[in-house]
DNA sequence: GTGCCATCTTGTCAATGTCAAGATAGGGTG
DNA sequence: CACCCTATCTTGACATTGACAAGATGGCAC
C-alpha cells in the first residue's frame, strides 16, 4: 500500500504549490498554527517534499515573506499618484493578503538575512520613505513625519488584524483607515 | 533513578515559578518558541506539572496574558496625572515587559473569552479612552482621535519590538515615542 | 488515626520537524 | 540509441513535543 495514490516526479510547479498552500494554513490557523506535513498531506505529496524545496519550516516561511514583501512593495508602488492613498494601500494589502503580512512581520518566523528578504525589503521601504516625505512640512522634519505616518498605519493594520479594535467586527477598515489619515497627516502639515 | 531529584509535592508557589519560566522562555525565544517541557526542565519539575496547574499551553498563556493586562493597566494608570505620558507609559511597558506584550496582542495564542482576561482588558482599553477624549478637540472627534492615538502609540512599539525601525538598533524609544506622541497629538487639537 | 484530595510524578501515545537513504524520470552526452 | 547523471520526490527512522491517564505523596479535616 502506498501513501502517495501516483507519485509522480517532476511535476514541476510543487514549489508554487506548497507556498499556496501554506498560505491557505496560515490563514486558517496564524503563522504559527500549522504542520508541514499536514501541509503536505493537502497538496497530495509525501511529508517531506516540502522540506527538500524549502530546507525546513523556517526556508519556506522565508520564501513566504520574500514574496510578501515583493506584493507588497508593488501594491504601494501603486498608489504612489495620490500620496495620501499610500497608507491605505498599506492597509487594504494587509487585510486581503493578511497570511503575507502575518508573516513579514514576524521576522522571528523567518530569515531576515536572507538576500530575497533583503531587496525586497528596501524596496517596500522606499515607496513609503519616499511618500512621506512628499506629507513632510518641511525636509528637517522629513524622519519624523516618516515614522508617525508608518506608525499610524501600521497600528492601525495591527490592531484591526488581531481584532482589538471595536470596528473589526462590522465596519469598513479601508474608509476608516482613509478618514483617519486624513484628518492625522493633514493636520501634520 | 528518579528524573527529579526531591520529588517535593506541595512545594506551594510553583504557579508563579511556572509562569516566570515561562516569561523568561518567552522572552527567549518569542512566544512561540518554546515548549512545556523545557520549561518543566528549567523550573526542576517533571515534565506534566505545568499542565496539571494551567490545563495546557492555552491555559497557560491565558494566565500570562491576564497577568500582562493587569500590570498593563496599573501602569497606563500610573501615568494619567500627564495625558500626554500615557502613550509613553505603553511604550515603556511594552518594551520593560516585552514577553507580556507580545502574548496579549496575539489573541490567537490564549484562550481570549476568559473572565480573568476580560476585567483586565476592560480596565487597560478604560485608562485608554479617558486618556485619549482628554486630547480630543471637540467630543465628536472623541472616536476617531482615540483610535489615532492608540494607532499611533500601537503601531510604533510593534514596529520598535519587531526590529522595523532603523532606530531599532541604538536610540532611545521611550525620547523618541515621546517626541513622535506631542508633535502628532498635538497638531491635532 | 483515617480517609480525602490537591499536588506532583511516571508512563504512554499520536503528531511533528528533520535527517538519511532509496526510487524515479527527464535531459544531456557519447 | 544507450548511458548516466542529477533534480525531484518518496520512504523510513528518530528525538521532541503536547496531551492524557494512572499512580504516588503528603497535608488537612474530622
Amino acid at each position: 500500500m502506498r501513501e502517495i495514490d501516483q507519485p509522480s516526479y517532476h511535476h514541476g510547479n510543487l514549489k508554487r504549490v506548497i507556498i499556496d498552500a501554506a498560505l491557505q494554513a496560515i490563514g486558517e490557523s496564524g503563522p504559527a498554527g500549522w504542520s508541514l506535513r499536514e501541509l503536505a498531506r493537502r497538496a497530495g505529496v509525501s511529508h517531506a517534499a516540502p522540506a527538500h524545496h524549502f530546507g525546513d519550516k523556517q526556508g519556506l516561511l522565508t520564501a513566504v515573506a520574500a514574496e510578501g514583501f515583493a506584493l507588497f512593495a508593488d501594491a504601494l508602488e501603486r498608489a504612489t499618484a495620490d500620496v495620501w492613498e499610500v497608507g491605505v494601500a498599506y492597509v487594504r494589502f494587509a487585510i486581503d493578503h493578511r497570511p503575507y503580512f502575518e508573516v513579514m512581520f514576524r521576522p522571528e518566523l523567518y530569515r531576515a538575512d536572507d538576500p530575497s528578504i533583503q531587496s525586497a525589503h528596501e524596496r517596500a521601504a522606499g515607496v513609503l520613505i519616499t511618500s512621506a516625505r512628499a506629507l513632510s512640512p518641511s525636509p528637517e522634519h522629513d524622519r519624523m513625519t516618516t515614522l508617525a505616518a508608518w506608525s499610524l498605519v501600521h497600528g492601525f493594520t495591527s490592531l484591526w488584524l488581531s481584532g482589538a479594535l471595536p470596528e473589526s467586527t462590522d465596519g469598513d477598515p479601508e474608509a476608516l483607515a482613509r478618514s483617519m489619515i486624513r484628518l492625522v497627516l493633514g493636520a501634520l502639515r
